[in-house]
DNA sequence: GACTAACCGAGACGGTACGTCCCGTCTTAAG
DNA sequence: CTTAAGACGGGACGTACCGTCTCGGTTAGTC
C-alpha cells in the first residue's frame, strides 16, 4: 500500500528485503486463492511465508492493504482498451474481458476487498482512490469520446452513465444472484444504449 | 432468521422468552448504530442485554442474522408503492424515498449486512432470499408495469434494468465515491430513461 | 564489562567511539534510575542514547552488564574504610555507609543485578566474580583485623561471619519485608558480636 | 495465587475445571524444572497443558503466581519443626533440612520467584506475605522458645536473628558463592550461638 | 399440585488471532 | 573497522471474541 520499496531519499540501514515482500505478496495470494478472503490472517501469512509478523506489519496497515498489492501484482496489465469501433461494440468487448477476469479468484479477491472496505475506513479511502477511482477513468473515457462522437447525446451525464454499468457489475458480483456473464455484458450495453444501438 | 418464535410443534418445557428475544434485537440494534457493523460482537450484545451467550447462539446463527431481524424491526415498514403516473416519476419518487433511507443508520447497516455475506456463504444465501431478491421485487413489479403501458419497449429486459438501478444504489452506497441524494436519483431516471423522459 | 576500552593491538579503522560509550552508560543510568531495572531494554538504550543496537552488542553481552559497568562509574569511589577501633564499631560505621547508599538509585540497581544473575548464568558468573567478591573482600579484612586483635575468637570462621553479614543486607534489600536502616545495622553487629560487645 | 479454587458462594455458571488447573500447575513445574524460570512462559505452559491462555490469566495475574502455586503443591508439607533439645541442636536440625530442599529443583524455583520478586511489585508483595513471612514464623517460634528456655539471652532480637540466619541461606542460594551443606547450616549456628554452644 | 422438560443467566473452557514489544542478527552507507 | 540506522526472523506478551460446555434456577404446560 504505502509499500514503497523504491530507496527514495534513504540513506542508512539495512535495505528492505526483496524475499520477504514478495513471500508476503506470494503467500498472502495463495491463501487468500485457497481459502478465501475472510479465512486470510495476517499471522497466516507470517507463518506460511517464514516472515515475522513485524515484518508485514511494518509495511502494510492491514490485512486489506496487503491483499490489494498482491492483487496488483497479480493481475498487473491494465484491461486492454477495446479496438476502436462503435461505442456499444466497444463496451461490450470491455465488458466481456472484464467480467471474465471477474470469474475467477480475482472476483474472489475483490469481492473480499469490498468488504473490507465497509469494515475499516482507513482502507475504504485508500480502496476508493486506487481501485474504484483508478477502474473507473477507462470507463470514463470511453464514455466521453463516444459523446464526442455524437454516439451518445451532448448532455450525458457520463458519471452516471459509469455508476450504472459498474453498479450493474458491483451488484452482480456481491449478491451473487445471477452471473456476469457474456449475455450480462450484452444486456447491459443493449438497454443503455438502447436507442443508438 | 430461523427466528420461530411460535412454539411449533414443541411439546412441553418453558416456552421462549420474549423478553430476552427482544432485549437482543434492541441492543443489537443500538450498537450496531453506535459502534458500527464490523464493531458489533455477539460477547457485546449478550453483556450489554444481559442475557446469556448460549441464548444468543440458539437462535441466530450468526451476527449477520441477528442484525438482519433487528433491521427488519427497525424498518419494518415496506417502502410504499408509488402513486401511479408516468414510470420515470415513479421510478424517481420511488428511488428518492429509498436513498433517503439509507442516508442514516439503516445504510450503514445495510453496508455491513453486505459484507457480511462476503465472508459467510450461509448468511449470503439467506441475505439474498430474503433481502436482495425482496427489495427487488416491487422494483420488478413497477418496471413490468411500465413496459405493459407500452412507457417501455415491450423487449426491455427489465431484470437487467433492475440490476442498473439497485445496482447503482449498491455502488453507490458500498464504494462511498458519490451521495445517494436527489438528483442522484434523478439522473439515474433521466438516463436510464433518456428517449422515453 | 569486557569493556576493553584501551585499543588493544587493534590495528587500523575507525577507532571506538568514547561519546557512544558514554552516551550508552548515561542512559542507562538514566533510564533504569527512572522506570526501573526490569523495565530497562537495550531498545531503549539504543534509542534513547542515539546510538545503534548493535554498537551496544558488539561491547556488551547483555543488559546487566551495560547496567554494572554504568553503576560502576556512577558510584565508583569504593566505601572507605572505617576509621581504627574496635571491631563493632567499625563494623556498625562500615554497615551504615553501606545502607545508606542502597536506600536509593543504588539499591534498586543491585537488586536488579542480583535479579538478573538468577536468569542469566553467564553474568551470575561475572556477578559474582566483579561484584559479589570484590564486596565481600573489606569486610573479610575487617574480621581477619578484629580476630588477629583478640576481639573474635580465634577460630572465627570469618567466611560464614560475612556470609551472616551481607547475607541479612541482601535478604532485607531482596525480601524488603523491613528497612535497611541504621537500627537495622546496629542490631546486626549487637546480635553477632553479644558477647564481645 | 487468588486461586480459590473452593467453590466459595458461587451461584451460577460452568465451574471451574479441575483438570485444567492441575494441568497448569503440573505443567508448570515440570517446565520450571526442565529449563529454568526465566525460560518459562505463559505460552509454553498454555501450549504443554492443552489449556488456552486466557484459563491462565483468568486465575493468575502473573508467571510468579503460577510458579509459587506449582510450588506450593509440590512441596506442600512444611518443614517439620525440629524435635526438642538444646536450640543449637534444633536450629541444626531444622537448618539441615532447609537446605536439602533447596539443593535441588527448589532452590532453581526459589531463586526464580526471588528474582520474579524484583521485577514484579505485585508479586513481590504476595511473595513477601505469603512466602517471606510465612517461612520465617517457625524460624521465629524456636528463637522465641530458646529464649523462653534461656538459651539465648532475654534481650536477643529475634527478628535480627532470624534475618541474619535467613539472609546466609538467600545469599548463598542467589549468590551462589558457596554451597548450602551440612558445614554450613552447623557453621551458622556455631557462629551465632558461639558463646551458648 | 407435583413433575418435567426446555428455557434462562452466568460464566469457564479450548482456541485463534490480534497488534505490540523486544530480542539478537544482519546489512547497508558514511566516517 | 567502527558507527548510526534500521530491517529482519522470531517469539512472547496480554486481550478480545469465538462458539461450546456446564451449571443452578426458573417457568410453563402435562400428568
Amino acid at each position: 500500500m504505502p509499500t514503497d520499496t523504491s530507496a527514495g531519499g534513504r540513506s542508512a540501514g539495512r535495505p528492505r528485503s526483496t524475499r520477504a515482500r514478495q513471500a508476503i505478496l506470494a503467500t498472502a495470494l495463495r491463501l487468500v486463492k485457497q481459502e478465501g478472503f475472510s479465512a486470510l490472517t495476517i499471522e497466516g501469512i507470517a507463518r506460511e511465508a517464514g516472515v515475522g509478523k513485524p515484518t508485514i506489519y511494518r509495511w502494510w496497515p492491514s490485512k486489506g492493504a496487503i491483499v490489494f498489492d498482491a492483487l496488483q501484482q497479480y493481475a498487473q496489465q491494465a484491461l486492454p482498451t477495446p479496438p476502436d469501433g462503435p461505442l456499444a461494440e466497444q463496451l461490450e468487448v470491455w465488458l466481456k474481458t472484464l467480467f471474465k477476469t471477474l470469474n475467477g479468484d480475482t472476483g474472489e479477491i475483490v469481492r473480499g476487498l469490498m468488504a473490507e472496505a465497509q469494515r475499516d475506513p482507513v482502507f475504504a479511502a485508500f480502496f476508493r482512490t486506487e481501485f474504484i477511482f483508478v477502474r473507473r477513468q477507462p470507463l470514463l473515457t470511453l464514455l466521453h469520446e463516444g459523446i464526442r462522437r455524437g454516439e451518445l447525446p451532448d448532455d450525458t451525464d457520463s458519471e452516471v452513465m459509469a455508476d450504472l454499468i459498474y453498479g450493474a457489475m458491483w451488484y452482480r458480483l456481491l449478491a451473487q444472484h445471477a452471473p456476469l456473464d457474456e449475455k450480462c455484458a450484452h444486456d447491459i450495453v443493449r438497454t443503455l444504449l438502447y436507442n443508438y444501438a
